[in-house]
DNA sequence: CATACACATTCCCAATTGGAATACCAATAA
DNA sequence: TTATTGGTATTCCAATTGGGAATGTGTATG
């Protein structure tokens, strides 16, 4: 027995004062609406109503039982659809993981007209370059190079940067700056250890070994190291460029088709998404999508 | 499907974070925890948890439902407890009709004293000569002359009163005073409408079929006429010894054993009796019954 | 007194439920 | 990589439950 369902039937009966009025009412037999009653009265252990040949009307216990469960019912009923409401709305809060580099320089602006398209969205964005779990830290959407599939997680790609091939000025006087990708063997070369493997490097398509001297899973480590004059390393561009417009990096092989590093939205697969979020992921990949074209 | 006892298994789990130690903790097989919620969500339309292979964790839709769930399911638990108290306490509010004369000259005392034993428990009095309908007006226990089986009701005698018969002195004056109740044929007699039959009195045992000049489902109207001079009335003596005292009214028949009149607590039939209603009338059979003795 | 009306009960069949075993999936250990 | 483990989902079947129709019971009504 539902005692959801006998709780609404009790709420019909009071309403109406009989028992065959409300079956007639719901499309059931009496039988059933009695047989219902008697099974929530003897599982609440008080009687709910005075039963004459006539009518019925409420016992004391079942006046005050009703009002209790009306408010029941209606909190509940309001909860339950504006959970639902979230499925085809964007409304709520997002909770969004993001390497600092790109949050910082490629997420601020979709950011901003995503809120300004969705007002009765909130959104928080959590700073991280490691990879955290969604799952522990409550994490709606991460943002993330790799696609390393986690348990049961789905992912998005929302954009391949080409990457930049950079290094100090100091490590290019020491070892000379490559004129050609060629080259590259000659070098110490800074990798990011979550690509795979992390240590073969594309030019014009072809594959290259390369001397790995550091590896990290941290974009800025690498990037640090690269200051540092370790040697040579790859990132996206638009992490970088600030340490090249200040000359503490240099960009090289410019004029090669350079191997590119795909960014994906990454975000928990349930049965019923909510909308916010494959609002927002889909928001995300059309605005790179139309930068890019740009 | 119990929508009820879904949502306590969902706390339950949303408190051990496994389907498998809820399944444990609650005996049950953890096929029925995973089908529970499964139904739970597809019927609410919004996912719960999150599974991962290790653990469950709830969805941000499911931590909203859980709070709602929680504060709505204590209060519903708490009000079902305290109704369910009702059967076995003596608290809640007692609703009682009586008639003016019996109320204000017999039951002033003995409620003073419940009350006094009592104190968590609240009644209210409604003086009304007229046979009330306990559905209609709402009322636990009515006192009553007559025990006129209405629907469903249910019964109990407090006490049988010996009748006192009167009349005014005017009327003994113009019709002169019997001597003996022999003489009763000779008389106009005011009548109680709901003794059955009305116009058959009893002296000693002996029937006496009297002249039915007047009668009254109302023991104040019949008490009225009976001081206009109507002719010889009988009521308990409690409720005229006012007016004997003042002289409107002479008794006749002194000493002659008299029929009596039963008084009955009448109160609802219903499966589960509130406990403050069987206690008051419990009480007060017991104190008319020590009161007779004195 | 017969009738009508309303709730309770019974009987029976279809639908649902729950348990046990199994499938499945991911994290961990080897 | 592979095997193991710890967890949820699914499947299958027996048992229970639930609902409808008909019937029973008790009470107003005319």
């Amino acid at each position: 027995m539902d005692k959801f369902e006998c709780i609404k039937l009790f709420n019909q009966i009071a309403r109406l004062g009989s028992f065959t009025a409300t079956a007639n009412e719901l499309n059931m037999s009496q039988g059933a609406v009695s047989k219902k009653i008697a099974w929530l009265e003897n599982s609440l252990g008080f009687t709910l109503f005075h039963r004459t040949s006539r009518k019925v009307s409420l016992t004391s216990a079942g006046k005050q039982y009703l009002k209790q469960c009306h408010e029941l019912i209606e909190k509940i009923t309001i909860t339950e659809q504006r959970l639902k409401n979230e499925l085809s709305q964007v409304v709520g809060e997002l909770k969004i993981s993001a390497p600092s580099a790109f949050a910082t320089q490629r997420l601020a602006i979709p950011i901003r007209d995503f809120i300004n398209l969705n007002p009765k969205v909130s959104i928080n964005v959590s700073v991280n370059d490691k990879q955290v779990n969604l799952y522990n830290d409550d994490i709606d959407i991460a943002i993330r190079a790799s696609n390393l599939k986690d348990s049961g997680l789905k992912a998005k790609k929302l954009l391949d940067h080409e990457l930049c091939y950079f290094a100090s000025p100091d490590y290019l006087k020491q070892n000379g700056t490559p004129i050609s990708h060629k080259e590259i063997a000659h070098y110490h070369c800074i990798t990011y250890s979550l690509s795979n493997p992390s240590n073969v490097w594309y030019f014009n398509k072809e594959k290259y070994t390369v001397r790995e001297i550091f590896s990290s899973d941290s974009p800025e480590m690498i990037v640090n190291m690269a200051i540092l004059g370790l040697g040579i390393a790859a990132m996206p561009k638009w992490m970088v460029q600030k340490h090249i417009d200040k000359n503490e990096l240099i960009e090289v092989f410019e004029n090669v088709e350079k191997h590119s590093l795909p960014m994906y939205a990454v975000y928990k697969n349930e049965d019923y998404l909510p909308f916010r979020i494959r609002a927002f992921i889909d928001f995300l990949a059309s605005y790179f999508e139309s930068e890019k074209l740009k």
